[in-house]
DNA sequence: GAGTTTGAAACT
DNA sequence: CAGTTTCAAACTC
């Protein structure tokens, strides 16, 4: 900022560059441009320097990653608060850094931003036209060349705030820049904002015309090269820096902070004035931004083909489509959501570190749970890579998302077919509506305290009451701390969220390394405590196909029940809960299990037998069955997958495993409620092709020596698609080889119970 | 909502 | 491995 330093620099860089007219036509503008100059090296360098992992704090990091992909960036009214690092100092030129990759789409914004940031403005009524301080020109320098995502999250507080011009938008905007700009790297600007300009005129007219987008988003970084090459350094770093890692650790020991950041990124949604409405529209979304945040968060995915680009912005042209404050309302979700996924990460990391076995393992299915929420919009995903360093620690709350989701892919499935048309929340998954509907409940107009930010447990929705069951667990744990099997939130690898009531709860984000520790104990008692507990046989599934609902025989209880009282007709029959019948591992006396008696008898038998139990389930059953065809008939767009595949696949899952459409949801709910345990015990997954299953799943799972192990770990469980709507049946399909994987490489991580 | 029943999980 | 205790869900009122 100096101005000796200035002439000094300007000496050496003129001598450089003397030949460039650039600098000519900079050197007649204003002195100020070689300082400017060489600041953008300075900058440069110091990106290409700087790690991302200690010098962004995660909230930038997140930020940049949201923003990135987020729309609602853009409209995101809350300024991005401290945790923008940007917005407080603009001389960290690290911020910039990890943020430099974000595309030059928001540079208009960003100078925005930086004109209300700068002290110096502040101080200084009219800063443009002021020498103002070779700071103001310098930060804006650097934020363009930059680039910084949050530099841009900046802007948008900035404006926000300021409301100055309100939608004065890019051209006003542009021009006053223009004014104040001047010199090399003014003549740099104007170029950049046109293209920028573009950009956005693209985004905001034609939001279907991603590759117009593209294209010059790319042209914008071709024409400056250094950003571009910037951001793959970054990138690079992202992806291998061991940085990322240490700085993902260093998240989770704040855990609320961070997940906090990551929500206050997010959460710059409208003053809090987040309508259901729009929530909901946004919510559909959230799995697709999810999703991209999470390819954001991939290293690999940034250095990707256009094509995944596209895929990802997909999600942003959407929610711009539905303006503002759908973009906004979709933050929240996505800041849940990614929040979620930031928290598994560091763990994964942390795992990984510690175990690479545990890391393969994890790895598939992280890979594939971040398929699922991704869902098919980045199949290359997985071979990106940025898998391994991502999701190694796939942590509980994935699984509850997944959980909650069963729903992302009916969702998603939709979404694509039609075209990036966002899907109601008429996700056929009761669960995943229940999920989404229980998100936008949650959300208080204002801000949605309950994904507030200080609370971790955000991971998890709120579930319907019916479908608590389903999506998310509830527990009331008074005195196991939520750190035993006892607890189903923690049986079932999910934090306690809100709803529980339970007491000195330790099943937390926060206390992830005592969550991790405590289920690696038990897991070493139990190497199948966490496992699921209905175990189905592919052959079942073979040969039953679609009759597998009406089979539970084939599917059996893990370790068999130990009923005396109940006759295995009440839920205390963890075989009846799953829905399946009793097999010989049970000790059960007098059993009348409805699926399937321990004796021999079938459900088939069962029926015959009438018990009350008997009926429900039956009744449920053939409701689920209803349920699951008249889906696909009012939602054939959903049904991508040829029905062959769809249909054995759905065929094999359970009962529980389809959700009833939206529609029928809602009557369904409390009759189906009984028997879709779902979230206890996983039938979903019989399906899982021959060819694939591990033989050793066989011998280790089968408690019933039937048939080989179908049920992946309760992640699985609720990553799998529960849709028949086998709009994701290929994923499905690829989930399962997952699955299966993972089963056949038990892992001690404790999300891997297999 | 409080109390009871039940059976899994945990402990010995 | 068996017996006992602890625990929290399921159930009842």
């Amino acid at each position: 900022m100096d101005t000796p330093d200035k002439n000094r620099i300007t000496a050496t860089s003129l001598s450089k560059f003397e030949d460039s007219p650039v600098f000519n036509y900079i050197n007649n503008l204003s002195p100020i441009e070689p300082v400017k100059s060489i600041h953008t090296g300075h900058s440069f360098n110091l990106l290409s320097f700087t790690s991302p992992s200690s010098a962004f704090a995660s909230p930038q990091f997140s930020s940049f990653r949201e923003s990135r992909f987020l729309p609602k960036s853009n409209q995101s009214p809350d300024p991005l608060k401290p945790e923008h690092p940007l917005c407080g100092n603009e001389n960290k030129p690290s911020e910039g850094d990890s943020e430099v990759a974000q595309p030059s789409v928001r540079c208009a914004q960003q100078l925005e931003c930086l004109m209300p940031q700068n002290p110096a403005r502040e101080i200084i009524p009219e800063p443009l036209n002021e020498p103002l301080g070779l700071a103001i020109e310098l930060s804006k320098t650097m934020k363009y060349d930059c680039s910084s995502p949050v530099s841009n999250k900046v802007s948008r507080d900035a404006m926000e705030t300021s409301k100055e011009p309100e939608m004065a938008g890019g051209p006003s905007f542009i021009q006053s820049n223009e004014d104040d700009l001047r010199g090399t790297h003014q003549f740099e600007t104007k170029i950049n904002l046109r293209k920028i300009l573009r950009v956005e005129q693209s985004e905001e007219v034609a939001e279907s015309d991603w590759s117009s987008l593209i294209s010059d988003v790319s042209d914008l970084l071709n024409s400056n090269p250094s950003i571009v090459e910037y951001n793959f350094e970054e990138q690079d770093q992202t992806t291998v820096d061991p940085g990322m890692v240490s700085f993902l650790s260093t998240a989770l020991h704040p855990p609320h902070d961070n997940s906090n950041d990551l929500e206050q990124t997010v959460s710059t949604g409208p003053s809090g004035s987040c309508k259901q409405s729009e929530i909901r529209e946004a919510v559909t979304q959230t799995g697709e931004i999810g999703e991209l945040k999470d390819l954001d968060q991939t290293p690999d995915f940034l250095s990707s083909t256009l094509l995944n680009k596209l895929v990802v912005s997909e999600p942003r042209t959407e929610v711009d489509d539905k303006g503002e404050k759908c973009a906004q309302s979709s933050c929240k979700q996505l800041k849940i959501r990614r929040r979620c996924l930031v928290f598994e990460k560091a763990a994964g990391l942390k795992k990984q570190a510690e175990n690479e076995s545990n890391c393969t393992s994890i790895q598939l299915q992280s890979d594939h749970e971040v398929a699922c929420i991704g869902k098919q919009l980045v199949p290359g995903k997985r071979e990106s890579g940025y898998s391994s360093s991502i999701l190694p620690g796939v942590g509980l709350h994935l699984n509850a998302l997944a959980a909650t989701s069963n729903n992302c892919k009916i969702v998603k499935c939709r979404t694509l077919p039609s075209g990036r048309q966002l899907i109601s929340m008429t996700s056929s998954m009761s669960s995943v509506g229940s999920v989404m509907e229980d998100a936008l409940q949650t959300c208080p107009s204002d801000g949605g305290e309950e994904f507030n930010h200080t609370d971790p447990k955000i991971k998890r929705y709120k579930p319907e009451p019916d479908d608590e069951s389903k999506a998310c667990k509830r527990c009331n744990c008074k005195r196991s701390k939520c750190l035993k099997l006892y607890c189903e939130c923690f049986a079932a690898g999910l934090y306690c969220v809100e709803p529980c009531s339970c007491l000195d709860c330790f099943n937390k984000p926060i206390y992830e390394d005592t969550v991790m520790e405590t289920r690696r104990q038990i897991e070493s008692r139990n190497p199948l405590a966490f496992a699921p507990k209905v175990i189905r046989s592919v052959d079942s599934v073979t040969e039953y196909g679609d009759e597998i609902n009406k089979t539970p025989a084939s599917a059996r209880h893990k370790s068999g029940c130990n009923c005396r009282k109940s006759s295995c007709l009440k839920k205390y029959c963890e075989c009846f809960q799953g829905g399946v019948g009793c097999s010989i591992s049970c000790r059960c006396e007098g059993c009348k299990n409805a699926f399937g008696r321990k004796d021999g008898g079938d459900e088939t038998e069962d029926e015959g037998e009438e018990s009350e139990a008997c009926e429900k389930n039956e009744s449920d059953t053939t409701l689920t069955d209803n349920v699951v065809k008249k889906d696909e008939e009012e939602y054939p767009d959903l049904l991508m997958i040829p029905s062959d595949v769809t249909r054995g696949k759905r065929s094999g899952s359970s009962l529980s495993t389809f959700g009833p459409s939206p529609k029928l949801s809602t009557s369904i709910k409390l009759r189906t409620s009984n028997l879709f345990h779902q979230p206890k015990f996983e039938t979903h997954l019989q399906v899982i092709p021959e060819e694939e299953t591990p033989k050793n799943l066989e011998s280790n799972y089968s408690p019933t020596g039937g048939g080989g192990v179908h049920s992946a770990s309760p992640n699985c469980m609720r990553i799998l698609p529960p849709n028949n709507k086998t709009g994701s049946s290929q994923f499905r399909y690829r989930t399962r080889r997952l699955t299966l994987r993972q089963i056949t490489f038990p892992s001690a991580t404790p999300r891997e119970p297999q």
